[in-house]
DNA sequence: GTCCAGGGCCGTT
DNA sequence: AACGGCCATGGA
């Protein structure tokens, strides 16, 4: 049998239940008496490469300093911002990049999250690929979950998916998540996309990290009836 | 002690 | 275009 993005979806929300990450309700917002957007964003680049356990640990100390702001975060001593976000590794970079996004979206937008988020798709994407230290994955990270617009977000576990079962798609990250938009966009309307795309994100790390591993655990796999990389069977 | 995590940049082929 | 080294902490 060959497995579609619906199937995929349709199989790993019914294994897992909804995961709901990154939630951006009003009550979420008013818990954390800031823009939960900008929380995002700053959570986003932490994640890097990064187990999020490291990158609680890093927003909770720049929440309970009060940082999770734009103004803030580029206002912050840089050594102050290195070590509050220590845990999340890689924290030289890290507390570069944050400074670069907060500088831009505080210059050119003035902290305005509505107005940054407020134009066409292509133009937010490649603004945010303009800043150093955003990528492809990171820039739509920030759209889909910060900006609630549709765009679908290939990360390392995806393509390792990909790269083992036999999807109709090649392999690059513009080939996998323009497969995956077309797909997906013939079964489900357009308001409904963008809760689709964060759901199957989330499901497709979680997959990733219990089964499809670098050593994958083929025997359980709830997919293993779709799949043509056989181990551990 | 070893492996690896919700990447991206930069230099080399 | 594709690959390798690098960045760094903390949990398994």
């Amino acid at each position: 049998m060959n497995l579609t993005p619906e199937k995929l979806y349709n199989i790993l929300l019914k294994k897992n239940g909804p995961l709901y990450w990154w939630p951006i309700d009003e009550s979420y917002h008013k818990k954390n008496n800031s823009d939960s957007r900008f929380e995002i964003i700053v959570g986003a680049i932490l994640t890097q490469n990064t187990a999020w356990s490291n990158v609680e640990r890093a927003l909770d100390n720049l929440k309970s300093e009060n940082m999770l702001e734009i103004k803030k975060i580029k206002e912050l001593n840089i050594s102050k911002l290195r070590y509050l976000i220590k845990s999340s590794g890689f924290f030289n970079q890290k507390a570069d990049r944050l400074k670069e996004i907060s500088n831009y979206l505080k210059n050119k937008y003035d902290g305005n999250l509505n107005e940054f988020f407020n134009r066409g798709i292509n133009e937010i994407r490649n603004e945010l690929l303009s800043i150093n230290g955003i990528g492809p994955e990171t820039a739509d990270s920030i759209i889909l979950y910060a900006g609630c617009i549709p765009i679908f977000v290939v990360d390392a576990y995806t393509k390792r998916l990909c790269k083992r079962i036999p999807f109709d798609t090649k392999l690059s990250y513009f080939e996998i998540q323009n497969y995956f938009q077309k797909e997906l966009s013939k079964v489900y309307k357009s308001d409904e996309l963008t809760k689709i795309y964060k759901e199957l994100h989330a499901q497709i790390v979680i997959f990733g990290k219990n089964y499809c591993k670098k050593k994958p655990l083929c025997k359980k796999c709830p997919l293993k009836d779709y799949c043509c990389f056989k181990n551990n069977l």
